[in-house]
DNA sequence: ATTATATATCAAGATATATTGATATATAAG
DNA sequence: CTTATATATCAATATATCTTGATATATAAT
């Protein structure tokens, strides 16, 4: 049940929502990126991508400065219904704008 | 987005995933069978029926001074995934406790 | 008509979650 | 070694949601 309602939390948010049809669109995406494309504050980006995280929906792999985000593969069949959902979603979504200074 | 939203806040809550599969499991069922089951006060078994029936995952029928609640049907896609996630969970369920003084 | 049962809804307080700004840590560049 | 960039986390506040008890409405039985 605990991990059952961590995954639907997770959704359970526009921001997030936003942020992970983003990533599941774009790729792999670093915490900069998504600031800068979404406008927000890098410490509210971060707290949403640490829930997405550990709700197992992203994975994450630090390479130098950069923490790359992207959909954990493989993806249960639930996880993979609502990512589904997500997309049919008429969601108006950033542009990715890379925020990062010296990638 | 909306909708979406309406439907996973519906099942962000352990309460209502419990009566939610309570009613998959048990069929049609009254509030005071459900409130006598989980032994729980009426009027917050009849919210999270409200915010259940809201989110398109119940229909309520009304038979003399009763409400029976059951699954929709038809269900869509996404929810009918919703539903079966639920039902592989490890759920203590309560046993069908029939509460309605004169049926 | 009066009383009992069933259900819905509201207002108040309790609890959980989101946002912000500040701070901490780590890597890379100069 | 010092500075800039990238990210994570914390504490405070703001906002949303849940629970409870009270009240309102409707049906049925006496």
């Amino acid at each position: 049940m605990e991990i059952f309602l961590a995954t639907i939390s997770a959704i359970n948010d526009e921001t997030r929502v936003k942020i992970l049809r983003f990533i599941d669109k774009n790729g792999e995406v670093c915490v900069c990126d998504i600031e800068k494309s979404f406008e927000m504050i890098q410490s509210r980006i971060s707290r949403h991508l640490k829930i997405l995280k550990d709700a197992g929906f992203l994975r994450v792999e630090r390479r130098g400065r950069w923490a790359y985000y992207s959909i954990r593969s493989p993806l249960d069949k639930f996880r993979q219904n609502i990512l589904e959902e997500i997309s049919y979603l008429d969601i108006k979504l950033p542009i990715l704008d890379k925020g990062c200074k010296n990638e």
